[in-house]
DNA sequence: GACCAGGCACATC
DNA sequence: GATGTGCATGGT
């Protein structure tokens, strides 16, 4: 079977579906707001949730959201799903905010980046593949995210096991990659697209640039 | 109508 | 420490 190096990979992601203009979001504040809705979320139903939250104006600072009361909220975030869980979940970040940062995200922007994901995971709610994102894509630290389609595809590849633990699939990629907010960025996003559009639970091989690629380190 | 989606926390063993 | 379960809408 052809090997391929997960540099080598990603040339081949990259080319076969182009840049991905990751994340989504108008500000910081929109990104982190995302990242928390998105849990095991399709982005479509964020979006909706997202044009809510804007229109009632609660996208404008944290300050402005932590006004609502969490029942409005999850009244706005309905469309996205689990909507009291993430209601409550958002509103542990803008205390966990207003604690420690001022409810300022520039404060705490100029976080040290391992302080900064040590707190991010002791808000409740906040697990790894949220923090990183909200790390890569909101505060540009170069850490990469793993998620369910990272998981699936390189385990299906023999990169590792599928049980393999998120911190360990994330060693992978950090260990032999440039550790560059661009790649990081836009190498997540393509798994991404993969995911979604070929490699769901039931795959659609034929088409994928992956196809009989054994994946290795280097 | 079943299955899935850019997870996470918590209960139970 | 591993495994199971609740959380919920909307698209395919």
């Amino acid at each position: 079977m052809k090997r391929a190096s997960l540099k080598n990979v990603y040339a081949k992601l990259f080319s076969h579906f182009g840049p991905q203009h990751w994340w989504p979001g108008d500000t910081r504040f929109e990104v982190i707001v995302g990242a928390i809705l998105t849990q095991n979320t399709a982005w479509a139903n964020v979006e909706k949730a997202i044009v809510n939250l804007k229109k009632a104006g609660a996208l404008k600072s944290p300050a402005v959201m932590k006004r609502l009361t969490t029942g409005k909220l999850a009244g706005l975030i309905r469309p996205a799903g689990y909507y009291n869980i993430k209601a409550k979940r958002l509103r542990n970040f803008l205390d966990f905010l207003g604690r420690r940062y001022s409810l300022s995200l520039i404060e705490l922007s100029r976080a040290e980046t391992g302080r900064l994901r040590r707190e991010l995971l002791e808000v409740n709610g906040i697990g790894p593949e949220t923090c990183d994102s909200i790390l890569l894509y909101a505060f540009g630290r170069p850490l990469f995210v793993v998620d369910a389609y990272t998981k699936r595809i390189f385990s299906r590849h023999g990169l590792f096991e599928k049980e393999a633990g998120y911190a360990d699939v994330q060693k992978v990629f950090m260990d032999n990659l440039r550790r560059k907010i661009g790649l990081f960025n836009e190498y997540h996003a393509l798994i991404v697209r993969l995911g979604k559009e070929l490699c769901r639970k039931e795959p659609r091989c034929g088409a994928c640039p992956l196809k009989g690629l054994k994946i290795t380190c280097k």
